[in-house]
RNA sequence: GCGGCAGUAGUCUAGCCUGGUCUAGGACACCAGCCUGCCACGCUGGUGGCGCGGGUUCGAAUCCCGCCUGCCGCACCA
């Protein structure tokens, strides 16, 4: 295992950004919890997705239930691609679905048959193991969602959502009234999703239960297009494509989105858009572009309902490369499934043409949980002894530190005034005065915090204090009138501290 | 899920093989007091631990079993 990686979880862990759910009780794996700065880190980074999304894409943001009944994942192909009747050589330990073993060896269709069935079909018929000819053993059911029911005696059976589209879909004949039929229709929704892995490892990277942030985009499949393209047309996008992932080679394809689109690359311009805003908000976050590719699913990855995928993944030194967001185009396999089997029209009627059409989507989904550990080991900084987390500060989970630089002379007293009056002004800030005020800074890096404010006996006489900066240490002093001001402009980025005329200290 | 290895204060770790001398040692962190005019200063004091459960034994951190959790490989990851 890698220096780095194991440095990041054991400052998350240490500072209070994730847990391990249940400790005291001997934990579970495959759920975390996030704890104070990292559920304000969490929170953070939510707001800049959502920042894109919601108030600059101006998508229309919903939240529907966790728990959702059994016939609308059965529409959307859940069902059956969640549930399987597996069968496990006894001998190589290999995993095969027995309806396909059934089918292939025995050529009978066990479709939709119980375990107990099958298992007996699989002795009787002599199916062996596809890749070593072992025997098999029982066959059990591997459910990857959670099961639940509504209301008692089951009477009604329903499953976690594995993911938050379901939600989306179902309500768009409402959405697409609300948004007065305009096309392309964009619909987010930020929530929880779960699958129940086998076993699932890798800390934050494999969770059982998870926060995702989805948006699906609704579009006339005769006119893929966004209305602004122009903006991220040439940002340059790291494409691995799967041709050259077929032939094993790493050969990464750098384009512009519009290129993209030109060359046939990505199936539309809204694809090409929607990666191109990733690398966008990735940046945001402190992700840089240069650490970040899309890699295009071979055929055999894709989802049930995709025809054609592509993973955002983001370089880590823990993981490697790790997936953080899957843009699925859904086509209109969604809706035309929930229209069989709802029996509601959820067509869109197309003005010019004077044509119902069932819409395509594309499907951008991100993984909050998996990009916060990205956020995470992008932002550490080692130097020499000291851990420096490197966040942006717009997502930092504490704004500013205020510090009395000795706890004397009534400095602690003037120190707690400004901590209020920064409060109060809407900035998180934390109070310090425990040990020297090095410790102080030392502690307030290690935990991202990006301005600290040290009052000291000249802020009596002249009622100003330094403002340090944590990744240059560079010094600033200003006055206290103007200082809730001038830190909210450092935080959100529109003022510099050498603009300040930052002394080194 | 299978196989291998592991689990000691908040974090990292000594002890485990060869049971008692462990009332479990250390470092860092944390808390209190003193000190302290800017980058983990110093001094004094302090809080806090053998993953959980069972067994063997006069006696278990140490040996055995089960479970949980983590790491590595296989499988899975729609």
């Amino acid at each position: 295992m890698n220096q780095k990686g194991d440095e990041v979880l054991e400052t998350a862990l240490r500072r209070g950004f994730i847990w391990p759910s249940f400790e005291i009780y001997g934990g579970a794996a495959g759920f975390y919890d996030y704890g104070p700065l990292g559920s304000a880190l969490k929170n953070n980074i939510i707001a800049e997705w959502r920042r894109v999304f919601v108030v600059e894409e101006g998508c229309l943001e919903i939240d529907t239930p966790t728990v959702v009944p059994f016939e609308v994942l059965k529409a959307s192909g859940h069902v059956d691609h969640f549930l399987d009747a597996m069968v496990e050589c006894t001998r190589c330990k290999g995993a095969f679905k027995a309806v396909d073993l059934l089918k292939e060896q025995a050529g009978v269709d066990m479709e939709g048959k119980s375990v107990k069935e099958m298992s007996k079909a699989i002795r009787e018929r002599g199916v062996r193991c596809p890749d070593c000819g072992g025997e098999l053993g029982e066959v059990f059911e591997f459910n990857a969602m959670f099961k639940t029911a509504v209301g008692p005696g089951s009477k009604r059976q329903a499953f976690l959502r594995p993911e938050t589209a379901q939600g989306i879909f179902v309500d768009f004949r409402r959405l697409y009234r609300h948004g007065r039929g305009k096309l392309p229709l964009g619909v987010v929704q930020i929530g929880r999703g779960y699958r129940n892995e086998i076993s699932p490892r890798q800390g934050m990277i494999r969770l059982r239960e998870f926060t995702m942030a989805e948006a699906e985009v609704f579009f006339d499949p005769k006119n893929p297009v966004h209305p602004g393209f122009e903006r991220v047309a040439s940002e340059r996008l790291r494409l691995w494509l799967a041709k050259d992932q077929s032939a094993g080679s790493e050969q990464i394809t750098e384009v512009t989105a519009a290129d993209a689109v030109r060359q046939k690359l990505v199936c539309n311009q809204l694809m090409a858009y929607y990666l191109a805003l990733t690398v966008q908000l990735l940046r945001r976050l402190g992700i840089p572009e240069s650490a970040v590719r899309f890699r295009e699913q071979l055929p055999g990855q894709r989802a049930h309902y995709s025809v054609e995928t592509w993973d955002a993944e983001v370089h880590t030194q823990r993981y490697g490369w790790i997936e953080i967001a899957g843009f699925a185009y859904r086509t209109d396999y969604d809706l035309s499934r929930h229209m069989q089997h709802s029996g509601e029209d959820l067509t869109a009627f197309i003005e010019e043409r004077k044509e119902k059409v069932v819409c395509h989507v594309v499907e951008p989904s991100f993984g909050i949980d998996r990009i916060f550990y990205c956020v995470l080991e992008h932002s550490l900084a080692t130097e020499g002894k000291r851990k420096i987390l490197k966040l942006k500060p717009y997502i930092a989970p504490i704004q500013a530190g205020v510090f009395p630089l000795v706890t004397k002379d009534g400095l602690p007293e003037r120190a707690r005034q400004i901590e209020r009056e920064l409060r109060t002004a809407g900035l998180r800030v934390e109070y310090d005065e425990s040990g020297s005020i090095g410790r102080r800074y030392a502690r307030a890096d290690e935990v991202g915090v990006p301005f600290c404010v040290t009052v000291d006996h000249q802020t009596l006489e002249d009622n100003t204090v330094t403002i340090r900066d944590r990744d240059t240490a560079k010094q600033v002093r200003v006055s206290i009138e103007n200082l809730a001001e001038v830190l909210k402009r450092l935080i959100e980025g529109t003022l510099s501290i050498e603009s300040l005329g930052g002394q080194e200290s």
